[in-house]
DNA sequence: GTGGTCTAGACCACA
DNA sequence: GTGGTCTAGACCACA
């Protein structure tokens, strides 16, 4: 489930829009699926149905949802986005590992940050 | 020596002022050393003075070489600035690899573009 | 409009700069104004375009122009930059007066140098 | 008499040195005569002579004062360098004044910082 | 139309 | 010798 962090600097709504953006990117929640009633989200997460009416605008602007009147939000077919931002993604990644290259930054600092996040396994 | 590509995009002062900026950030020449001259240099990669002048220009505003009248340029002491980039990238990097995650991308395809640039060795 | 001094041992190019940015910095151009045409204001002052260029150039790199490809040049939004170098210049001016105090020097020749920019009205 | 600022930042070389200086430049003490000997004004400061000592060394650098082998330090004849430095005072002044006044800064602050310096007094 | 890049070449100050 | 400035003029991409 959404846990929100109050000492993250950012607006609440923006927390709850990059929490649900990744679940849905990562395909934790499927095309159709129904995403949770404004209202019922608010109660769970103890914050203004408002702020997550405006996470879900940013979701909705990104295109990672839709509304149905009357029936709620749902989650869209995000392949397409998925892809452009994977693509996007490895252009900047491949940006970013040059430009340490260029500054001399030594490849196990590198491979250091990739652990922090996607563990050690397999290394 | 510096080389010179001409299908790239980039303005060949552009490129040059990479090249050397590269160069001295890696400590490939030593504060106190003297950049080619203008002229000579202008002469080695058969290209306009003016567009050499340029390039030491941007390289003399990144801090990295200083003028001396009359005598030319010369490395400065980037211990500072390589230090305060490297803290930077740092920050970056951590973000881009973060990002990476979020989009659900595979750890191994992070490691695969480590690789390309910093090569096989030991993993 | 700009007027170029001939007698003043600065480059043209750095006239050029230092005049618009005085003009952008007091508020006599506004954010999104357009700056005049490179080969226009050459025609106007006399002058080749490639020193406007450079002029232009330096503009950029302080942030307080920037170009738009096929329009031309554009004033920035500099209300940040005008209150980060009002607050160094602050710093600066304090600095200054200290040291003037710590040489001796009469508070009457202070003023007077004030005077001589500012004018004596209400004094 | 010296007074130390142990909040102030700078060694207290440097604060011994500076009021010091700042004394003779103003005429507190003149040409001829004798400085207060190093073991004394180490105890009546309660810091270490050797930090006395090197404040003296600075002072003699800047030409304010000269050691007399087996007699202690001595004012110089500072006039000249009195002159000479308020002659580069009072280009800095006229620098920092014009600065401010291309920043677009009000005359009424300039002198708010000059009273805060030298007092009301006559305005 | 706009700016951006580059060449060719002159002239200057500094050492 | 060195870099710094400036002119004259070409050519490019973008709109």
């Amino acid at each position: 489930m959404i846990v929100l962090d109050y000492h993250d600097r950012r607006p609440l709504y923006e927390q709850v829009a990059e929490r649900f953006g990744v679940l849905i990117l990562q395909g934790g929640m499927s095309a159709g699926e129904r995403m949770p009633s404004v209202r019922q989200l608010a109660v769970d997460l103890s914050i203004n149905p408002n702020t997550i009416q405006r996470a879900y605008m940013e979701l909705e602007q990104e295109g990672l949802i839709y509304p149905v009147k009357g029936k709620g939000n749902f989650v869209a077919d995000v392949e397409k986005i998925r892809k452009k931002r994977l693509e996007d993604y490895r252009k900047e990644l491949d940006l970013t590992v040059r430009k340490g290259m260029n500054l001399g930054i030594k490849k196990e600092e590198l491979l250091a940050v990739v652990r922090q996040y996607f563990g050690e396994d397999g290394l």
